[in-house]
RNA sequence: GGGCCCAUAGUCUAGCGGUUUAUGACGUUGCCCUUACACGGCGGAGGUCCCCGGUUCGAAUCCGGGUGGGCCCACCA
């Protein structure tokens, strides 16, 4: 039988050896059951990046999954990684102290490789499987694979002969320290203070205009100023034109609604490219393209003596000598919230570059259909995804100038300069490697490759078709499009959610998915986000040092879904005292169970009772998971098995149990006992899979036939269990007790001090079946007599008296 | 500036129109070694259910308006 102690360590390497060895979770892909597939997020394999709140996200969908299959659905869950992006080539420089300049594209594709090879390694042994995630470890991919990379590929070429992507020379989102364009969905709001230069611009015929501008640096692009139509001072100068400072061009005045008279001066400048109002007015007007700035973050012959320095530098270079010249009016504080690259925080340029895109603009009103076609859990952040999609203003930039991604499968005809695309049939393929197997069609066979890879979401935003072998078995395909579940946290709804839809949309014309789920968010002790560069990370390997696995993971079962969660340590110990709590009444169970097996009894009206509660449990933890409320579920069960199942009932039969002599009372008993425990065991697996599959490895096993609680069928809900009058009758008598338990205590007697008569006041219509129960009674409460009669107390619906 | 979410005892949380004199847990406190569990049991104390209006016979629960927090987005040159 059971130990008297739960010794998590050992029986949590135990069964987790024995689920890996016997392929409990596998796929099986000739069932007939129906399938519940699970878009796995694939996390970012570069090292210290999974934290405790990984270990929450991720291990609350594995709850789902464990979930399904009980409930008997052939659960389809990969794990994967991504290790195909900025996060891993940032750490290969770091680590190598190289950057990509100094080495081949080749070369440095290995180091990052090898590199996140060995992390991936790590993490699937000490957080994945630690944690007894139950994933099919036969479906892994990760992002670099040769398949995934096909499938990127695919989807480009596919997009490209359907016409949704296109190759443009456009002011473009540029990380000037990662050195490559970016998304908009990249982009990361940052506040900072700035000073607000007032400038002096003389009038070519005569005079001097006020312009306020925080980015003095980019006079040299200056091409336009403009004013309001309606604003009285400025009227008279639309038309004429000013002499930028320092730099000399004569630029012309316009008129546009768009500006604010309340700014600054109400003048305002146009550069080629300060930010986006620029770009439009650039295009509106159709103004003159100039670039003082380079790809680095510093400014070109354009700017002449300033050439070379970097932006602040030159800022302050500038201003000096605008000063000098006693143009200078004056400076002001401003707050001010600027667009950085969500990866490195450095402040993005505009800059015209050539860069390939995918058409989302076009499609904004059908990706909002499409979205609601899912179901999101919570229903709220389906209003996110649409105010995104709504106010979407770039289509998708792909291309990105790095070395560690997927390559772009494209040359250019060095003669005409058309350019060339795979063909399918012969992905993946890196062009830098492998020339076209065609000649282009002005005859050249003279080409260059494509240098850029595509950006990482190019290749996230196929996880559906990567995890259900899209090119592997088109077929198969079919049948497991869409997904069941994606489950992924809110704050990358605009790029991973978005951009999955966008894909499903253009290639299949269908929801990626048909639920979409939104995990709890994790926050420190003080309910700030926790980053690394904030110091506030809390690693599960720590929390591990100190707490068994299910004790986590049961801390895990009480956070809600789509909402935040503050780790506190303190959060913790109520899982812990539930473990002991679920141990010790198993033992208890169990020693009364030896050598027994379930036969069909006549029921006591307590058994009646029990049941009752246990299947309205059953339900309602049930219908929570089916809608993602673990949370609900895990304390619905709880709830019955704490205080219903081992509060009360099991000190109601405790005098039966331990009656030498069997009595049909006893029998009824264990028969209850068999199944409550089996089916809290059930219904709290998902959350605490070692220690239920333990106790139920020790007994229910070879009773039930299963090889693993893991694997057997989720408990039914049996509506005609649902015993109204028992329990009515059944309340009474927990009443009942507690009300003798509160008079011995409030005595200071001990619980099991013997009672002489107990006076029970009732309604005669329930007496005949309280009476039933009087022999529970008399067991439980030490009590020699109960009579009906003149109650004193009020208890409920009856009144007692107690003789001692 | 726009959108969304949240607000319940010292802390976390359930309830989301009447079944509630608001649930459970952590903490706190008194008693009890009760043939599973003292890592426990039985009790107790602890709450203007953020504020102001409204709807209703009835509001923690619905509506409007505040206040405070969080998140997402936009943005002033």
């Amino acid at each position: 039988m059971l130990d008297k102690r739960y010794n998590a360590e050992e029986i949590e390497k135990k069964w987790q050896k024995f689920w890996e060895k016997n392929k409990l979770y596998k796929f099986d892909s000739k069932s007939k059951k129906p399938i519940y597939s699970i878009d796995t997020p694939p996390p970012y394999a570069s090292s210290g990046h999974l934290h405790i709140g990984h270990a929450l996200h991720y291990t609350q969908f594995e709850i789902i999954a464990r979930f399904r299959r009980m409930k008997g659905y052939n659960v389809h869950f990969p794990p994967c990684f991504d290790n195909n992006g900025l996060p891993t080539e940032k750490y290969v420089e770091e680590k190598f102290k190289i950057s990509k300049a100094d080495t081949t594209r080749a070369e440095f594709r290995k180091l990052c490789l090898k590199e996140s090879r060995d992390i991936e390694k790590a993490y699937s042994d000490k957080v994945f499987k630690r944690l007894g995630h139950s994933y099919d470890w036969d479906l892994m991919y990760t992002t670099i694979d040769s398949e995934a990379q096909k499938v990127s590929q695919f989807s480009f070429v596919d997009l490209h002969e359907k016409g949704h992507v296109y190759r443009a020379e456009e002011p473009t989102l540029w990380c000037p320290h990662h050195q490559t364009a970016l998304a908009q969905a990249e982009l990361e709001g940052v506040d900072r203070n700035t000073t607000l230069n007032y400038i002096y611009f003389e009038l070519v015929d005569g005079g001097k205009i006020e312009i306020a501008t925080t980015r003095p640096e980019l006079l040299p692009a200056c091409v336009g100023i403009f004013v309001h139509p309606e604003d009285k001072r400025y009227k008279k100068l639309v038309g004429k034109k000013a002499v930028v400072p320092l730099f000399g061009q004569k630029v012309k005045i316009m008129k546009d609604e768009h500006v604010d008279m309340e700014f600054g001066s109400g003048i305002v400048m146009i550069c080629t490219f300060g930010d986006t109002n620029d770009i439009e007015w650039w295009k509106k007007y159709k103004l003159e393209l100039k670039v003082c700035v380079t790809k680095d973050g510093e400014l070109n012959e354009l700017a002449g003596k300033y050439k070379g320095m970097k932006f602040t530098e030159a800022k302050q270079a500038i201003i000096g000598d605008i000063d000098k010249e006693g143009l200078l009016i004056k400076q002001e504080k401003l707050q001010q919230n600027v667009n950085t690259c969500w990866r490195c925080n450095t402040p993005v340029e505009f800059i015209v570059t050539k860069q390939w895109f995918i058409k989302a603009l076009d499609f904004k009103k059908e990706l909002i259909k499409q979205g609601r076609k899912i179901n999101w859990y919570p229903d709220f952040y389906r209003v996110r995804y649409e105010d995104w999609t709504k106010n979407l203003g770039w289509d998708w930039c792909i291309s990105r100038q790095r070395f560690y991604g997927v390559p772009m499968p494209i040359w250019y005809c060095k003669d005409c300069g058309k350019e060339v695309v795979a063909e399918k049939s012969e992905l993946p393929i890196d062009p830098t490697i492998k020339k076209p197997s065609k000649k282009c069609k002005c005859g050249s066979d003279k080409f260059e490759a494509e240098n850029d890879v595509f950006d990482t979401w190019m290749t996230s935003s196929m996880s559906p078709e990567i995890s259900v072998r899209w090119l592997e078995n088109p077929k198969e395909f079919k049948n497991r499009f869409p997904i069941s579940l994606r489950p992924q946290s809110h704050d990358i709804i605009r790029t991973w959610a978005f951009y999955t839809i966008l894909k499903s949309y253009l290639h299949f014309n269908e929801i990626p998915w048909k639920d979409i789920a939104l995990g709890t968010y994790i926050l420190d002790d003080k309910g700030k986000g926790m980053h690394k560069s904030k110091g506030n990370v809390v690693w599960t390997h720590e929390v591990l040092e100190n707490y068994d696995v299910d004790t986590l993971r049961y801390w895990v079962g009480t956070a809600t879904w789509g909402e935040d969660l503050a780790f506190k340590e303190n959060d913790l110990i109520a899982g812990r005292k539930f473990l002991t709590k679920l141990w010790n009444a198993s033992r208890f169970v169990l020693m009364h169970l030896e050598g027994y097996s379930p036969k069909k009894v006549e029921l006591e009206l307590m058994d009646k009772w029990l049941l009752s509660k246990m299947n309205k449990v059953i339900k309602e933890a049930t219908d929570n998971f089916m809608k993602y409320n673990t949370s609900v579920s895990k304390k619905a069960v709880e709830q019955f098995f704490w205080h219903d199942l081992c509060d009360n009932y099991l000190e109601i039969v405790k005098s039966a149990l331990y009656n030498e002599e069997d009595s049909t009372r006893k029998e009824s008993a264990k028969y209850i006992l068999y199944y409550s425990l089996l089916n809290v065991l059930k219904l709290i697996a998902p959350i605490i899979p070692h220690i239920s599959e333990e106790i139920y490895q020790k007994y229910y096993a070879e009773q039930e036939g299963d090889k693993s609680v893991h694997i057997s069928e989720w408990p039914k809900y049996e509506e005609k269990l649902i015993d109204k009058n028992a329990e009515e009758i059944g309340n009474i008598v927990i009443d009942v007790v507690s009300a003798v338990r509160r008079y011995k205590t409030g005595k200071g007697l001990s619980l099991k001090t013997e009672l002489n008569k107990l006076v029970i006041e009732c309604d005669k219509k329930l007496e005949e079946d309280l009476k039933k129960t009087f022999d529970d009674l008399k067991g439980t409460l030490k009590v020699e007599e109960i009579e009906f009669g003149k109650g004193k107390e009020k208890v409920g619906k009856v009144k007692i008296s107690i003789f001692e």
